[in-house]
RNA sequence: GGUCGUGUGGCCGAGUGGCUAGGCAGAGGUCUGCAAAACCUUGUACGGUGGUUCGAAUCCACUCACGACCUCCA
């Protein structure tokens, strides 16, 4: 089976073949760290995390790079609001956001690279531009010569006329060109700057990405992610830096995630119609958010509402329960063959560009296999159960039972129910089942005993 | 204005030329002290118009609607 993936700067699904046979380099932009993260964010690196562990699971070794933008016009207002050093800042939202992509189950990067450890770096590279034409000085800032570079414009299909025609930016006539972007910014008044030959400052966006995707994994590398607001002017800055930089191809594919919308809109800060992940984890499992986030295929925009989280609570307490129901089983699983049929069609989906949308759709077949055998073949519902654990991994997807420790005025009512039931009266069950519903506790009697949630 | 993208049944959402997507909700049933869970049955969708084809949700043209990007943004 092929890896199909779609490539924004092709425009089309392509045969994945990485540059060095099975080691795969993969750079996705991280965050600016600022405020805490929202669904969005979420939603990014939840499908970078999907990609990185389906490619894993193939066979190959990541090789996975996410920085940290933690020098920027944001942080350092931010920094001044609070009157603390931007590094603070920086730093209390980097642990933030490490914490909620841990909840989500999101394994880590292999390196997160900060902008500030790697100035000189950064210097280093604006100092070649220039010498190569490619950048100039302008009192303090340098910028780079769109023009120079003569492919300008191939990731994001646009040109530079058409662009300057619609602009809605306030044109520098300082700049030989309009859509020209800093390398490096000449330091205002109490920002934190560096040394550098075009004196004090500090390095514009994008030329981060730049330098760290070089440094750390080479001048050409496999996959190039991030979220589509990346691909105009980020990512297509970034490739024109580079590429003059080193003359080799940048990117080999690029990918990028649509956008979580609410009502219609794109979720952004910009547009403060955002719901903070931490928001969402302090009413529903994280493994809920991960798996609305995996409903669609990542690159179409995935509209956010409570009711769909709840529709996701509902789905993901039906493998909770097919869980619960196998719980005690002690013999041995028997692998059928459409057990393994299913299984493959789960590869199918994922090899079509990563289609979690289809591969939660089988996950559900084996789920109504093992339904339907977990009676008169608990051995073959037995195998479902470990192949849907074991793909729903492959998803970041970990079902497991909740831990049930309550209390023991709730055990104590539970036994007098149980005593209740046996005695056969059910006014009594009833009522006391009422009783821990008005305590938070919901019941339900099954089979092999008695399974109780938390509400 | 330019560029790109999207439009599937009550709702969500896969599907790129013929073959069951799947989920949620609804209806009927089996099971069950009740409830829940589970299973079975049920639902004749592909924005519009024209075209290509033996055959189109799937390809082409036009058209309508919505969104994103062109400014910071995952």
């Amino acid at each position: 089976m092929t890896l199909k993936v779609y490539n924004t700067l092709t425009k089309k699904s392509e045969n994945f073949e990485p540059l060095n046979g099975k080691k795969v380099s993969m750079y996705v932009c991280g965050i600016t760290p600022y405020d805490s993260c929202h669904i969005g964010h979420a939603r990014c690196y939840v499908a970078f995390d999907v990609i990185r562990r389906y490619l894993e699971h193939k066979g190959y070794t990541l090789n996975y790079v996410q920085n940290f933008t933690d020098i920027d016009d944001k942080i350092i207002k931010k920094a001044h609001a609070e009157s603390l050093p931007f590094k603070d800042i920086a730093e209390r939202y980097i642990n933030d956001f490490l914490k909620n992509m841990d909840v989500l189950n999101i394994k880590r990067a292999n390196k997160n690279p900060k902008v500030s450890d790697n100035i000189n770096e950064i210097i280093t590279a604006v100092t070649i531009l220039i010498k190569k034409n490619f950048a100039y000085e302008l009192a303090g800032d340098v910028y780079f010569r769109v023009k120079k570079f003569k492919n300008y414009g191939k990731l994001s299909k646009r040109n530079i006329e058409e662009m300057q025609n619609g602009a809605r930016v306030i044109v520098n006539d300082k700049k030989e060109t309009p859509m020209d972007f800093a390398l490096w910014k000449k330091a205002k008044k109490n920002e934190p700057s560096w040394a550098s030959p075009w004196g004090e400052g500090r390095p514009g966006w994008h030329i981060e990405c730049s330098v760290l995707s070089i440094l750390h994994l080479g001048e050409t590398i496999d996959i190039h992610g991030g979220g589509a607001d990346l691909i105009f002017p980020h990512h297509e800055n970034e490739v024109a830096q580079s590429e003059a930089l080193t003359t080799k191809t940048f990117a080999k594919y690029w990918l990028h995630n649509g956008f979580v919308m609410i009502n219609k809109e794109k979720m952004s800060k910009s547009l403060d119609n955002f719901f903070s992940v931490d928001d969402i984890l302090q009413k529903y499992h994280p493994m809920v958010l991960r798996l609305f986030l995996l409903t669609n295929h990542y690159k179409k925009p995935l509209d956010f509402s409570t009711n769909k989280l709840e529709e996701n609570k509902r789905r993901m307490q039906k493998f909770i329960n097919f869980l619960e129901i196998l719980s005690n089983f002690q013999g041995k699983a028997e692998i059928t063959p459409d057990i393994t049929k299913l299984e493959n069609e789960f590869y199918q989906a994922m090899d079509n560009d990563f289609n979690t949308a289809a591969a939660l759709a089988v996950l559900h077949k084996l789920l109504e296999y093992g339904n339907k055998h977990k009676d008169i073949s608990p051995k073959k519902a037995q195998a479902a159960l470990i192949k849907i654990k074991n793909l729903a991994l492959i998803l970041g997807v970990k079902f497991e039972l909740p831990k049930k420790n309550f209390p023991a005025e709730i055990n104590s009512i539970l036994k007098e129910r149980l005593e209740a039931r046996k005695n056969q009266d059910w006014q009594k069950a009833d009522d006391l089942k009422n009783k821990l519903l008005d305590k938070g506790y919901e019941i339900k009697d099954t089979k092999s005993g008695i399974e109780i949630w938390k509400i």
